[in-house]
RNA sequence: CGGAGUGUAGCUCAGCCUGGUAGAGCGCUACGUUCGGGACGUAGAAGUCGCUGGUCCGAAUCCAGUCACUCCGACCA
């Protein structure tokens, strides 16, 4: 075990001692931030290139927007700016003057800024102006940028003041076609998210005191940690009319009549890294999904002799060359040649504790047999952990191979997550008796302690008060309903609605 | 912003109660032996003891203030 911290001795220590020991992120002298590190911020430079090829196939197209927002746009809609007041970031002065030594802020400014916590209300303005007819509609654009939100309590990728995302906004002519949009985004998300991460999801509805501060409705996708807690791994949301009349988006529609427009808007962020590795890192360290690695395959040269150099090395580049024209997921294969001045075992398990798919050792004796040895990373600590190949035979299979281990990991997500869905507690007094102890580590597979649980909910506004006391929240209400009638697990009132209740991140 | 705790070498920490030359392990550097499941030996480099002030012949140690961080609450992509 190379962590620290089991996941089963202290989770939320193992999970900060993965993200150190794979060298993805640490902590920022600026408080609240953090650094991301080649490893890290290559993961999310994968997602932005997987997620932003499929955002430009679904029409999107890219565009950016300032940074700073004027204060008084805020004020425009009041939902939106009574979620967003308390962890804003307000820049309201200009330039430092030295007082007695002392850098002081001077040249207050007129009307103060917002560091953009969500672009909504600027992106909108804009709308307002490029909207006039029918025949402008729908515009679909894409946002990758920074955001700040002033959090008072940050974990690395998970909760951080300034994280990294994508943002979609879109306006488009009729309330139909706007929900269409919600909702094919959703699609994105969840397909990407099983895909590209194989990171299974529910996919749902947020209740009303979960959305989107401004929207009329927030669909989410939702994902499982090993500890049986929910992480929300994207929103989109069907912002109706709300943004439109706020910002003035007005068209002529093909009557001839003056009408507000529709929009959307969607995200996901940084916090997607910490939801893949509490979903498949173990306590070697973090194992990243094949589609999304920044290496795929790593070599490490066993190298006891100097004169032995250049044959190794040279062996190497040989099959470096040959894998040139392999592919994965229908790209080319990434890889590492780790020829850095340091210890070979020490080289092998600092690529096992990031998580590297597959690690390969090079030797003289792998010279002799025409071959390499090959570790694949999610089965580091069993005995099918390492096997020995012939170079042509490696060669051949690699790409197939990365895929197939990459099917693995979200088979084995997949099996977690759909053994750990509660469907048999009916009454408020089993709910209340399960949640109570039911922060505990969840065992890998299927026999541990479930950890979501999906039963009926009223949909009384007292019982967030209830959810509240409890620390548990509704999660989503699943496009999957059942449509029968059952007792509130809050309430015991009688119910039809089916939601997923579960701790969450 | 409430409650608790911690700041000493790159990291993890001991020393503080009872004031008197700055410590250990890991890591790092060099050399040697090792090397395919995470080595070992020898030698070496490395610290304004968070910061400011006070008490004292003398402060990492006592006192006051201050800053930062961590954990628990409220908030959250």
């Amino acid at each position: 075990m190379a962590m620290k911290a089991t996941r089963k001795q202290n989770y939320p220590e193992w999970y900060q001692n993965v993200v150190s020991e794979a060298d993805m992120a640490e902590n920022s002298v600026s408080p609240g931030c953090m650094v991301m590190k080649a490893w890290g911020y290559g993961l999310w430079e994968r997602i932005q290139r997987v997620l932003d090829e499929k955002i430009k196939e679904t029409g999107h197209e890219n565009y950016y927007f300032p940074m700073f927002i004027p204060l008084s746009f805020f004020q425009k809609e009041a939902d939106h700016v009574e979620g967003f007041a308390k962890e804003m970031a307000i820049v309201t002065h200009s330039r430092l003057v030295n007082v007695d030594g002392k850098l002081t802020p001077a040249s207050p400014l007129e009307e103060p800024l917002i560091v953009r916590p969500t672009s909504e209300t600027i992106i909108a303005d804009s709308f307002a102006k490029w909207v006039k007819s029918y025949r402008d509609l729908p515009i679909l654009l894409n946002q990758w940028a920074n955001v700040v939100r002033w959090e008072m309590r940050p974990r690395l990728f998970l909760r951080t003041r300034e994280f990294l995302w994508q943002e979609g906004h879109t306006v488009h002519a009729t309330l139909k076609e706007a929900e269409a949009e919600t909702v094919k985004m959703l699609e994105v998300y969840r397909d990407f998210s099983e895909n590209a991460l194989a990171m299974p999801v529910l996919v749902g509805r947020k209740p009303e005191h979960e959305k989107f501060p401004g929207a009329i409705d927030t669909y989410c996708i939702e994902a499982m940690m090993q500890d049986g807690k929910a992480l929300q791994a994207g929103t989109s949301h069907f912002l109706g009319q709300n943004f439109a009349k706020s910002a003035g988006i007005k068209f002529t529609n093909q009557n001839n009549e003056l009408e507000y427009a529709y929009t959307t808007s969607w995200g996901v962020s940084t916090r997607l890294i910490g939801g893949t590795i509490m979903c498949h890192a173990d306590d070697d360290g973090m194992v990243v999904p094949p589609h999304i690695a920044p290496y795929q395959i790593v070599f490490v040269p066993l190298i006891k002799k100097q004169e032995d150099s250049e044959k190794i090395m040279n062996y190497i580049n040989n099959i470096q060359s040959k894998l040139k024209v392999c592919s994965a997921f229908g790209e080319k294969l990434r890889i590492k040649v780790d020829t850095r001045d340091k210890a070979s075992v020490d080289k092998v398990w600092e690529w096992v504790r990031k998580g590297a798919p597959m690690v390969c050792e090079i030797g003289l004796r792998d010279i002799e047999n025409d071959g390499l040895m090959v570790k694949e990373r999610i089965f580091i600590g069993q005995p099918e952990g390492k096997k020995i190949m012939k170079t042509d035979d490696f060669v051949a299979t690699a790409g197939k191979r990365l895929e197939e281990l990459q099917r693995l990991m979200f088979v084995k997500a997949k099996e977690r997550l759909e053994a750990n869905v509660r469907t048999d507690i009916t009454t408020p007094e089993e709910f209340a008796a399960y949640f109570t102890n039911s922060n505990e580590w969840i065992e890998d597979g299927k026999q541990g302690k479930v950890a979501f649980v999906r039963g009926k909910w009223c949909a009384d506004p007292a019982t967030e008060e209830i959810l509240k006391s409890m620390k548990i929240t509704i999660r989503c209400i699943p496009f999957d309903q059942s449509d029968t009638v059952g007792k509130c697990l809050l309430t015991g009132k009688d119910a039809t609605m089916d939601v997923i209740y579960a701790r969450s991140y």
